[in-house]
RNA sequence: GCCCCCAUCGUCUAGUGGCCUAGGACGUCACCCUUUCAAGGUGAAGAUCGCGGGUUCGAAUCCCGCUGGGGGUACCA
């Protein structure tokens, strides 16, 4: 099986570097191109190269398609929408969710731009920002596939960004997989991969605007004394909360001692105010005051934390939707404090639910499979595997299940996106895989299968002959090259169930004349093979399935497969003789070995 | 502990106050088709909408409480 997998992976066009990639040119950051475009404020930016995103999102949208996906849909289809927009908003205000950029809305935008004017609403801007701590996960799968189905639904950006900043659990070699994974998966993406380890400048300055504001400030305990403190807290039964001791150091003395070399942490001073984050799909949530502290933004060696890190480049890329799982739900209020200290407003947030495993716990790779690779070596197909992913959680409605990427991107909204977390069903995605199989031609199936093995000695055509009579069998590549193998290699033995039901002494000549009926048969067709088993059976005075089972048994070893006749056909008559007389062989003296 | 989120057939879901005697899909079972196994077709079983209160002429849908599950509470992401 491993090997197996490392034959598909090789197989694998590795093709994603049109876009320029930030390792390639570290220097060429984001910020550059896409300065925080809501961020800062407009008189400090200069409109001339900077309006890129605007332009490029136009362009797009115009149908020029500037990176051709063949996945990108086009505009016009898109419109058509179920829903009107005031439905749309009508519904998400009674859900109490804040209706970020509702079907109706963008329709309107659209036909707007359509007479070249600037967008009243940019063309959203989304990431997928994984970290290479581990392989794509269906979570972060189906996280990856929201983000690109809403960047296509609304002609927006769907960029990539490695979040890489723990140098001790990062893992680089891992970026690779994960963007392959993506690939295979055809899920494009318009800029990116950035890697935020190339991009520490950016958080050093953000840094420093933070702390000169004084909306930061530097913290000067050490990990130690601050596990003294929460292990304290927690002998009383108290939830440890930092002091905020940091915030009194004056100025003066704070920079005296940063300067004479003591390590510190820089600490975001949290607003002394409720913070509300409005979810669109997991509705609204108020935190209050208080029950978030003053958190690290930088650690002691000058790195960013994963906070904020995530929140600088959020605004410096112009985010202005993050769609992730809901674990991050409760980090949300502390990025709301962090953009505004950034000058920024928020961008809109839609959190999915977990995804578990069947037993209802967190999915892992005691589940069977956790990682896309461990899927396409288990012989799924992208399409179907994406297709499932997206109903885990969302639903078009109209009770639609088979979707192309196409048109799930043409219905995909926020809005139908459920709170809850779902399971894992290998079942249905396994059903659900069978479907997309059937629909597949029997010359790409063939590339697809080899992979997972095929007799050697199998030819090209006889492998092009025998896929149809074996695909409606199969759910996966797996199992198609398991069922393929059972009879189109001579088998190795006979199954002992059938041997002792066929393998009565009459069958042999039985077997025997039915050779010599199907010799005569020219062309040698599968109706034409039938007509005379029918016959033979008549005369014999059994009924046909007492001739076929024990022709099967010889055939294939087993009493289960693709109908006999048509796989005489596709084996030939000289295949047919050689097992047909083994069989019978191996009846007229039981004892010998087969 | 504290803070936050979630809850409709076994599973994924539809449902947005009357159209719900709760719809679809996977799975399960039965029958049909049939040279076997599948596939396919037809049909069935399967949810007192987690529990308890309220609001309303009317609640799966709105409100409150409870229970159960999950997440956060790091110089991890």
């Amino acid at each position: 099986m491993k090997a197996a997998f490392e034959a598909v992976v090789k197989s694998c066009p590795t093709s994603w570097q049109p876009m320029p990639t930030a390792r390639r040119s570290p220097m060429s950051a984001p910020s550059r191109r896409t300065p925080g475009v809501r961020g800062r404020p407009r008189a400090r930016r200069t409109r001339t190269a900077a309006a890129s995103p605007y332009r490029s999102a136009r362009k797009r949208s115009g149908g020029v398609s500037l990176r051709t996906s063949s996945l990108t849909t086009n505009v016009e289809p898109q419109i058509a929408v179920t829903r009107t927009r005031a439905e749309s908003a009508r519904s998400a205000s009674r859900r109490g969710r804040s209706g970020a950029l509702t079907a109706g809305d963008d329709t309107g935008r659209r036909e707007r731009r359509s007479y070249h004017h600037r967008p009243m609403t940019p063309a959203p801007r989304v990431r997928f920002a994984p970290s290479p701590t581990g392989s794509l996960h269906v979570g972060g799968a189906r996280t990856a596939l929201y983000n690109w189905l809403f960047a296509r639904r609304h002609g927006g950006t769907f960029i990539l960004r490695i979040e890489d900043t723990d140098v001790e659990r990062n893992r680089p070699e891992l970026v690779d997989q994960i963007l392959e994974a993506m690939t295979w998966l055809g899920m494009t993406w318009d800029e990116g991969p950035f890697h935020q380890s190339e991009r520490t400048h950016l958080y050093r300055e953000a840094a420093e605007r933070l702390l000169s504001e004084g909306k930061a400030y530097r913290a000067f305990e050490t990990p130690e004394e601050l596990e003294a403190a929460r292990k304290a807290a927690e002998a009383q039964g108290e939830t440890f909360r930092y002091s905020g001791a940091g915030r009194e150091i004056p100025k003066a003395e704070s920079d005296r001692r940063a300067a004479a070399g003591e390590p510190f942490v820089l600490r975001l001073k949290m607003p002394d105010e409720p913070i509300v984050v409005d979810d669109v799909v997991q509705g609204r949530a108020e935190f209050p005051a208080g029950a978030l502290d003053d958190f690290v933004l930088t650690r002691s060696d000058g790195h960013p934390l994963y906070h904020f890190s995530v929140c600088v480049d959020d605004v410096a890329m112009g985010i202005t939707h993050v769609i992730r799982g809901v674990d991050h739900l409760a980090n949300t209020p502390k990025h709301v404090a962090l953009f505004r200290a950034l000058g920024a407003e928020a961008p809109k947030f839609a959190h999915l639910g977990m995804i578990l495993g069947p037993d209802g716990k967190k999915l892992s790779k005691r589940h069977g499979a956790a990682g896309a690779e461990e899927f396409r070596a288990q012989g799924l197909l992208p399409e179907a595997l994406v297709n499932f992913l997206a109903l885990l959680g969302w639903s078009p409605g109209e009770d639609r299940e088979r979707m192309t990427m196409d048109e799930m991107a043409a219905l995909f909204s926020l809005e139908r996106i459920g709170p809850s977390p779902s399971r894992f069903d290998h079942e249905k995605l396994a059903w659900l895989n069978g479907q997309y199989l059937q629909d597949v031609p029997a010359g790409r199936l063939a590339d697809l299968v080899k992979p997972f093995g095929v007799p050697a000695g199998c030819s090209d055509e006889t492998l092009l002959r025998a896929i149809p009579l074996q695909k409606p069998r199969a759910k996966t590549l797996v199992e198609l090259a398991q069922g393929l193998s059972s009879w189109v290699a001579d088998p190795a033995d006979w199954d002992a169930a059938g041997l002792k039901k066929f393998g009565k002494p009459a069958n042999a000549p039985l077997l025997k004349t039915f050779l010599e009926r199907i010799a005569a048969i020219e062309p040698l067709t599968h109706a034409g093979i039938e007509e005379a088993a029918r016959a033979l059976a008549a005369e014999a005075g059994v009924k046909l399935g007492d001739l076929a089972q024990p022709v099967r048994l010889a055939l294939t070893g087993t009493l289960a497969s693709p109908p006999l006749f048509e796989m005489i056909e596709v084996l030939g008559l000289e295949t047919t003789r050689r097992r047909v007389l083994a069989l019978a062989a191996r009846i007229e003296s039981p004892e010998a070995p087969s």
